[in-house]
DNA sequence: GTAAGGTATGTTACCGCTAACAGCCAGAGT
DNA sequence: ACTCTGGCTGTTAGCGGTAACATACCTTAC
């Protein structure tokens, strides 16, 4: 593409070159190529070979402006070391594999601005449908997906509104639950371990329908840590010994994702701390890891897969005619694990 | 794109709607919303206001039809659960992120049949360039490759014959240097556990060098477990547990990756096994995670953020007009951690 | 025998943008 | 006065495909 124009010996093919190197038009090979349209067998074979033959690549870029036709579908989400996004991704996959549309990812690390501009990259590809992670956009972000005219999916979350269609869990009622768990088996002072960043708005409502549950049964957090960069489990173990050290009188901790929390474990069975009893532990995500664990901990699965799954389900349905505009809530399951007391 | 060819209120905008809403010629347009040749200051803000107020996004399909310049480079990789090339594509974003290419990701799973159609999907799209993991593939892939007229950059390993160029580490030396270290800390009864992937050429590389450096000291392998699918620590436990019922005197385990490795020290450590005395352990990678486990797991980091930033840094310089075809050998350190006795 | 209908192929006109070149105008130089 | 230069803008001709229509030939039906 950007090679200095000199004497470049194998030109980059186009559909010419197969047509006159199988003697027939470049409709012809067009069509061969596109499986589209009646071609004879003979041609079709003579076609093909010659093709082979060239090592003729097509340009999608052209057929793409000529039939006004993309068969990409952008993804966009905040992070790809998460654990999380590479599942949701699978199910994004696997689900467009038989639709004839595939998936461009885009990372935007927890940055609105970062966000803006990889929505735009993507718009200006003219994609056929996006899947964006996360409610919470900046205006000029929503307004170009909203005006796009393609089918636009917002995932992970539900609680807000919108462009078009969603998929997701409600975060708030993830954390009432899990409070209403922790509660209900009996531990009253309660602490929060979660990470920093002010834009993760997902471990931020879960946080509030937490301490909304709390406040319903009296309580308020006993002591909160927050924690940014590095190993998860490391900082999990650090974030645990600083709380248990400010606080000692804590009897639960709730991780803000499970990473954090397997570290806060590994820290209280090294420490030869009673778990569930002196002091109870739990996530959030389900992640897959925890299996392997000394003790389950208790979580919270996100529905990763399901989510992707639907999510790409809505792309290829409304690719295929459908209106869009639909809500999809996932409810997530409460794994209780070994790290709660029977209540 | 797909939208049934109805009523469409607001029909895609071109540049011919900017161009008309602020009254100069198409060109001129371009000319702004690039930054490229010269526009009176006037001219443009009054370019830019139209496009903003419009909600104008240019369309890259046609731009890039048009300059035969796309900003695109491919990166092919296996896997995105595997947790080392999230960050080969960290690597690799940083860097292409001021040369105003922009990395476009597709995974194989492990299948070269997947390679082949990936490599095809993407260079059918013209990229800058393309970064592969691996240095096995197809014929075809390889030829599309060769003949593409693009920079390609084979990542990850470097012990066969690269296309064009390639960055990575020797997966032989690797597994040689830990078996090195292994027999030179006393260790005799050694065993194997990894992956059953047929094609995880590198994975495979490391045992052979492992085994090559074992030869060389007159041993051979204690026993070996292979294992596929699943949580990767719980199958470090599992295949743990089967090495040492099967093969009681072993005396070291030598894991394809930290994951397991880390399942097999939580494992000897649950049964009160006395690591590092009685029995070794080591894994591969160098992964963050191990920072937060109990007892510090010997690796070699596989240089996987180097990696991705030298590809890029290939790729971006070709596309500068250097020439290519280099190959760059990076060099894991080995980290003794806690589970290597001292020797 | 001829109209109707299918099958296989070719022709034409774009898709939305940009390279390359052409024009126009003001101010500088001689 | 006249050319020359440089800054700014417009015109033309594609880029490599594909949609839509046209064409030629061969059946089949009546």
């Amino acid at each position: 593409m950007t090679k200095p124009p000199g004497f470049d010996p194998r030109r980059t093919l186009t559909l010419r070159d197969v047509s006159e190197a199988s003697g027939v038009s470049e409709m012809t090979v067009s069509r061969v190529l596109r499986n589209r349209g009646d071609v004879s067998d003979a041609t079709r074979e003579r076609v093909l070979e010659a093709a082979r033959a060239l090592g003729y690549v097509p340009n999608k870029i052209a057929g793409a402006l000529a039939s006004q036709r993309v068969n990409l579908v952008g993804v966009v989400i905040p992070s790809l070391s998460n654990m999380v996004f590479p599942e949701v991704l699978t199910g994004i996959s696997d689900t467009l594999e038989n639709t004839g549309l595939q998936p461009v990812v885009g990372v935007t690390n927890y940055s609105p601005e970062r966000e803006e501009t990889v929505i735009y990259e993507m718009l200006s590809w003219r994609p056929s449908g996006m899947i964006v992670a996360g409610l919470e956009h900046s205006d000029a972000s929503r307004a170009m997906l909203a005006q796009a005219g393609i089918p636009i999916v917002e995932i992970m979350d539900i609680d807000g509104t919108p462009v078009d269609s969603a998929v997701g869990i409600s975060h708030r009622r993830a954390g009432r639950q899990m409070a209403e768990a922790i509660i209900a088996a009996g531990y009253r002072r309660i602490a929060f371990c979660g990470t920093m960043m002010p834009y993760d708005h997902r471990a931020k409502k879960r946080l509030e329908g937490f301490e909304e549950a709390l406040a319903k049964a009296g309580l308020t957090l006993a002591d909160r840590e927050f924690y940014s960069g590095g190993s998860a489990l490391l900082k999990g173990r650090e974030m645990t010994e600083a709380v248990l050290q400010r606080t000692p009188d804590v009897d639960f901790l709730y991780y803000s994702n499970d990473m954090i929390g397997a570290g806060g474990l590994l820290y209280c069975l090294d420490k030869g701390i009673d778990v569930p009893g002196r002091i109870g532990l739990a996530g959030f995500n389900g992640v897959e890891l925890l299996d392997g664990l000394p003790r389950r901990l208790a979580t919270m699965d996100a529905c990763r897969l399901q989510i992707g799954r639907r999510a790409a389900e809505i792309i290829a349905g409304q690719h295929e005619g459908v209106i869009g505009g639909e809500v999809i809530e996932l409810f997530p399951t409460l794994q209780p694990g070994d790290t709660i007391r029977g209540s």
